[in-house]
DNA sequence: AAGGTCGGCAACCGCAGCTAA
DNA sequence: TTTAGCTGCGGTTGCCGACCT
């Protein structure tokens, strides 16, 4: 939309900004390979470049891109560029309502798993659909809106419920749910005071009306919804990181174990036919 | 009209998983 | 078994146009 992803000139030949560059990075990107690699807005002749060379060889082996045909570009930026823009068969524009509507489904059960719920999204990138929910969750926020609507976080603690029930993915749950399911959680105090002087802006809690977070943790953490929101509290790096978004000032380092398996697993069996609830995207904020 | 703020988007960065040597 | 390289993912940042005051 308002960022120029094309800004050579118009004939196509190299312009001035492909020589002063909007920034040139020495070997960036991890790697280094010595030669100067261009970062900023890609040009329509880089994306020739880029689209001549992957009809020739393919997708992957995306460092070879820069060595085969010449542009100042790092591998990442080379597969970042093919996915979110010149991939074939990429839907552009707004998202549809059921497309939205798909997406807060599929954030409800799965969380920040953009990648995976591209996958449900023909078309749609996981650059997109992280895009519109970062802008989602302001505008909500702004609003003092729930980022969930009530009928997905029930539906959805309800299908999962269902699903646990049924053993769908019991085998791959019950080893990492059943450290959770036991009478006495282990939660520390201090970590508990803090979810609940968070839980007004935490943005999961807030959506989920019937399930507060002192609800999640005394309720058992067992269904796929519940150890998503227990993700925050798990002991890795990364999830720190995530942690420290959610829960701001808590470290994270509980030693709860991890869900991204069977959330995986979880997140397979969502059908179109699930999207009965009545919903509004953004209520309030959609004419903003 | 000018300046400030917001919204939307593209792209970069760092990390983790996978795999081949 | 270890290690280095590659790839993918999620978080974050910066840019720019639109809108508001």
């Amino acid at each position: 939309m308002s960022q120029t992803t094309t800004n050579d000139s118009e004939d196509g030949t190299l312009s001035k900004d492909q020589e002063d560059s909007p920034s040139i990075d020495e070997g960036s990107c991890g790697m280094g390979g010595g030669s100067a690699l261009k970062k900023g807005p890609w040009t329509s002749t880089e994306d020739a470049i880029l689209v001549d060379y992957v009809k020739k060889h393919g997708e992957g082996n995306w460092n070879a891109v820069q060595k085969h045909s010449g542009l100042s570009r790092c591998g990442k930026s080379c597969r970042l560029r093919w996915a979110n823009h010149l991939r074939p068969n990429l839907k552009k524009g707004a998202f549809t309502s059921e497309e939205e509507k798909l997406i807060i489904e599929l954030h409800a059960k799965m969380g920040n798993k953009w990648a995976r719920m591209a996958t449900h999204l023909p078309g749609r990138t996981d650059n997109e659909i992280k895009n519109y929910w970062n802008t989602r969750i302001k505008r909500r926020q702004r609003a003092g809106l729930p980022l969930y609507p009530p009928e997905v976080s029930s539906q959805t603690f309800n299908e999962d419920l269902q699903t646990q029930t049924i053993g769908e993915f019991s085998s791959v749950a019950a080893p990492h749910c059943s450290l959770l399911q036991g009478t006495d959680y282990d939660i520390p105090d201090g970590m508990m005071d803090h979810l609940k002087s968070n839980q007004g802006v935490l943005s999961y809690a807030a959506g989920m009306p019937d399930i507060s977070v002192g609800g999640m943790l005394t309720h058992g953490l067992g269904s796929s919804q519940h150890c998503s929101f227990a993700r925050p509290f798990i002991h890795r790096p990364k999830r720190i990181r995530e942690s420290e978004t959610l829960f701001p000032g808590f470290g994270g380092n509980t030693g709860l174990p991890l869900f991204d398996q069977f959330q995986g697993n979880a997140c397979g069996k969502i059908s179109r036919a699930e999207l009965s609830f009545s919903y509004d995207p953004d209520p309030g904020t959609r004419g903003l």
